[in-house]
DNA sequence: CCAATCTCCGCACAGGTGTTCGATAGAATT
DNA sequence: AATTCTATCGAACACCTGTGCGGAGATTGG
């Protein structure tokens, strides 16, 4: 399924259809579509009704008034990118090892059609709504940050952090990133391991790079 | 919000509208109504629709056909307890600390209203339905578990695994839960930590109670 | 370059659809 | 007993609504 063989038109008029039903609770006329999407004669939008049924994307009752409701493939199609009340979808967009550099995503973090996606409980992330990607991570060398192999990190990307909060923080001259707990103090930053047994790092402020904030750690034993 | 107040047909009317649409992703006519109620006259049909709104069941957009939907109210009347799409509610029942025993509920697991209530997403918990609870984790005793304080541990109580599943296990003679890995060997039970830096330990199969399968641990920073 | 097809328009029409009205009969009220 | 209220019916009406038709401009394919 996918909407590149129609006209701009024709979605458009898919989208008005699920917009006024889930709106009003009952499907639009031709000629509400047709004063919504700007076309004048009711037998031009009867024109592409035909031709989205044909197509599939929608389904058709003949002769019935508001006799028509968007096919189940567009409506899973639509789904894919607004996820029910209270879940958010975040795109999986790779592996992180620590001891490696991590791949912080550059350019714009959305849901694309080949992505992985992870279902979230929105506040779980606190709400968050932009940059925000997650990864799986590879290996074992994450103990130390009580992150085990398998498990999903959600992150933000960001370049500041409060402190307390636990980042992946790139140490520069090791060239290696890592999951700690971070604490400013004057020139130096205390990289704190999550596990509280294990004792904290100190490095020069200059020396670190933060790459994003992490949101929440998912493990799921299947 | 109850329908003591309505007529036998006015309450089937309600019925009829919602099946209706569900059906069909719109709503019916007033002669749609009439006929599948047994009502011959459409204005009886609007009639008991005018009653039906003011008492609150039912929204109408005057003169507009089929421009009527079930009130929120109603339909929340209809639904209470079902979670959106994709998600699953799953309540929270306590705290556990490793050394101490685990307080498995005993009873019926259900969504009381009183209950503290978590969002997982389903395909998180692999589709279980009975028996799921959660519990927050309380101190840092279960480090070697990769499991660090705040956590929450998502469970099913069973008293039974497999071999490889994460299991919650009681041993008894130390008096003392834990969550490892669970592998039975002949007479004696493997119990793996999940950091790989630790080593297993083994004790003897009448020595372990299982008290339930770990199906997730989340991890919330805010 | 011409024919075929696509996309659009306005208009007219038939039937769908909500509303209104007058009437009836039983129940509740006075 | 008279009156009012409730619930129903059938019929008529006006407007809503989907469809069909003839035509026009744009685009495409040979």
């Amino acid at each position: 399924m996918n909407t590149d063989k129609l006209s701009d038109r024709q979605r458009k008029i898919l989208q008005f259809i699920g917009e006024f039903t889930d709106a009003n609770g009952y499907p639009p006329t031709v000629r509400d579509i047709g004063h919504d999407v700007g076309i004048s004669s009711t037998s031009v939008v009867s024109y592409n009704l035909k031709k989205l049924v044909k197509e599939g994307f929608l389904e058709r009752e003949d002769k019935v008034s508001r006799g028509l409701r968007l096919s189940d493939e567009y409506r899973e199609f639509q789904v894919r990118f607004s996820p029910p009340e209270g879940l958010r979808f975040v795109p999986m967009l790779g592996r992180i090892t620590a001891g490696e550099l991590l791949e912080v995503p550059a350019g714009d973090i959305t849901l694309a059609d080949e992505d992985d996606i992870i279902e979230v409980p929105e506040d779980m992330i606190g709400g968050m709504t932009d940059d925000v990607f997650a990864l799986r991570v590879d290996g074992t060398s994450m103990v130390d940050a009580m992150v085990n192999d398998g498990d999903v990190v959600v992150l933000r990307r960001q370049q500041t952090a409060r402190n307390g909060e636990m980042v992946a923080v790139l140490l520069k001259d090791r060239g290696e990133t890592t999951l700690k707990y971070f604490y400013r103090e004057g020139k130096q930053v205390r990289l704190q391991p999550a596990n509280p047994f294990m004792d904290p790092i100190y490095v020069d402020a200059d020396n670190v790079e933060i790459q994003g904030r992490v949101l929440a750690v998912l493990r799921t034993l299947l």
